[in-house]
DNA sequence: CTGAAAGCGCTTACAG
DNA sequence: CTGAAAGCGCTTACAG
């Protein structure tokens, strides 16, 4: 049963022509070479027979290309990413793409070293969503030519393709929301690290919101929630808060985990929702939709990302393999929708 | 800035030494070959100058290992396998292998298209929780000499190594648990399609319980719900229940997406939960813990079924490599936790 | 219409 | 201690 791998040349010999013909009748190129009808024929018929399978190493070391794509998001079991990762592994493999779907873990240490073995695998182009503060990631794929896209996460300073959500707009609305429903004093919870795009935009929404309002904009309420212990500092947050009796009315909440905490330290100290502290939550997961009081956030077009970032980056490849000018960059910005739950009670 | 990749060749030639050599040197195999320590430093520091990435295609193409293996799910933004693929990629990094993730979709024919892409790609091997009902494409697998690792999912008259849970525990636990708080009519969810084994084990373990107890078993109380329509077919099923009086007093639910649609069902019908219905649940997602009330469950020890597949996938593929005779089947099995919460009521 | 040949970049007997 | 050579399986100019 040890049967050895057919290769082209096993076809070839065995239909007394060449494995030029028959790499090209295999490859569709039959026709544009002028094989004749008949031995195209002959060689699909074996090559079925055989249950030819195209060595992809040998392919791919000849031509340069892998047909593979990495992907690089903090965590893949965040339901946010967990989403992303399955939309953008539908589109990869709609256009022959594989994917390779990597964990950073906010570490950047760890994220170099999957750079750099995306960069070894020889992988046709990067999704990226980085943890990384500087560029010099990015530099370094660059240098490798090979073409990626970011994605929910940018750089402002490094100019990039990318697709993103409108997070300021989406943090906006959010707020202004809580600000018409007579809310006054809002406080504003992002997660470490702060220099993530998606926080920095999200609290510079909140604080649109507050500076276009007749309230003003008080720092005291952003704190910043470090992802190793978010239970306990959130807990000492609302602790002193209570004691101090400033408790805000509402809490607008950039990250999806921190609510999760935010959530249960409500239940912990018998905080009632939205009675005594109104919350709404950037991103949208199942949790929110059960939880009770159902929780109102801002719900990110998830699909349209992946879509847009497989497309972005196939787009991205072609040029560079065709070697054009890539003067042009892709930016995508989509919009976020506002979710309205029961979380939100109106203040006066 | 359009510099080509650097190849063996370029360090030797820089160096004055032939490619072999430093091929050597590079996978540390310059001591066992008597390469001088000086030799050595000179290739080291050359490669580490360049930025010297060997090319992994010409390496699998020459050695026939791809150091990438398969994992195939039925969706990978169920939380479920968001968080086993996670583990599954956090231990094949840990040993230099890469993992190539892929969606069936219960959807058979999809699960041989991909299939039939892995092995194109020629991985070392693949760890697939089928959805197919036959052992064909497990039997197309073997074919290609590649090893795989059932996970989750078993095929009874198939000898396979596989790394699974004990769902008839599990199953009968949960079942038995709520016997003790003195259930009588007591349903059972499954969900479609039928045949996969962690359906039938725990359908198995519920109706094990009952068998065991004074209670005696009736199949009117389980319904396999469709997948496409779980809510539609779970609203159907309570309404004729209340309708015709025959309302269980609790429902043992064998996978967690038909819980979720049975959560909903109950607050759309105002079914209180637990003092009308209880309810256990199969898997432990986010959901439950934050659920009013918390719903009981049945925990499975995800981040050991993805070590154990792992481990257990890389040991076969060893074993293969080494044309060892593999008369020894690795079949584990491991327990599931019952974590008690508040969706389950006394009955009396 | 079809084929011989080169070459992608590596590893590994084999030879000295 | 070190190197020349073969070969993994493919694709693609080039030649006729």
């Amino acid at each position: 049963m040890k049967h050895k791998k057919v290769s082209l040349s096993d076809i070839a010999e065995k239909l007394g022509v060449s494995k030029t013909l028959v790499s090209m009748v295999l490859n569709g190129k039959g026709d544009e070479n002028g094989i004749s009808k008949a031995t195209q024929e002959r060689v699909f018929k074996l090559a079925q027979e055989l249950n030819y399978k195209p060595n992809q190493f040998a392919r791919s070391l000849r031509i340069g290309k892998s047909n593979t794509i990495g992907l690089i998001v903090s965590d893949i079991s965040n339901p946010f990413y967990a989403k992303m990762a399955r939309y953008v592994e539908d589109y990869c493999s709609q256009n022959q793409y594989n994917l390779i779907i990597c964990n950073s873990d906010e570490n950047s240490t760890k994220e170099h070293k999957i750079i750099d073995t995306l960069l070894e695998k020889q992988v046709d182009g990067i999704i990226i969503s980085s943890t990384i503060e500087d560029t010099e990631h990015l530099q370094k794929i660059q240098n490798e030519q090979v073409s990626y896209v970011l994605v929910d996460r940018i750089y402002s300073s490094y100019p990039s393709h990318y697709v993103v959500v409108d997070n300021v707009f989406g943090a906006r609305e959010a707020t202004q929301y809580l600000l018409e429903q007579g809310h006054k004093r809002i406080a504003c919870f992002t997660i470490s690290p702060a220099h993530i795009s998606t926080q920095v935009e999200r609290f510079l929404g909140y604080k649109q919101a507050i500076d276009l309002s007749t309230e003003s904009f008080d720092d005291f309420y952003h704190k910043v929630i470090p992802r190793e212990n978010m239970y306990k500092s959130i807990y000492n947050i609302l602790r002193d808060w209570s004691n101090n009796k400033v408790m805000p009315t509402a809490i607008f909440s950039a990250n999806n985990q921190i609510t999760l905490a935010l959530l249960e330290v409500c239940k912990e100290m018998k905080i009632l929702i939205p009675s005594k502290l109104s919350i709404i939550s950037f991103d949208d997961i199942d949790v929110f939709r059960f939880y009770n009081p159902p929780i109102t956030s801002v719900l990110q077009p998830i699909e349209s990302i992946a879509q847009k970032a497989v497309e972005t980056l196939l787009k991205v490849i072609s040029k560079t393999k065709a070697n054009e000018e890539l003067n042009e960059l892709y930016q995508v910005k989509l919009q976020t929708n506002l979710i309205l739950r029961e979380s939100v009670a109106k203040y006066n």
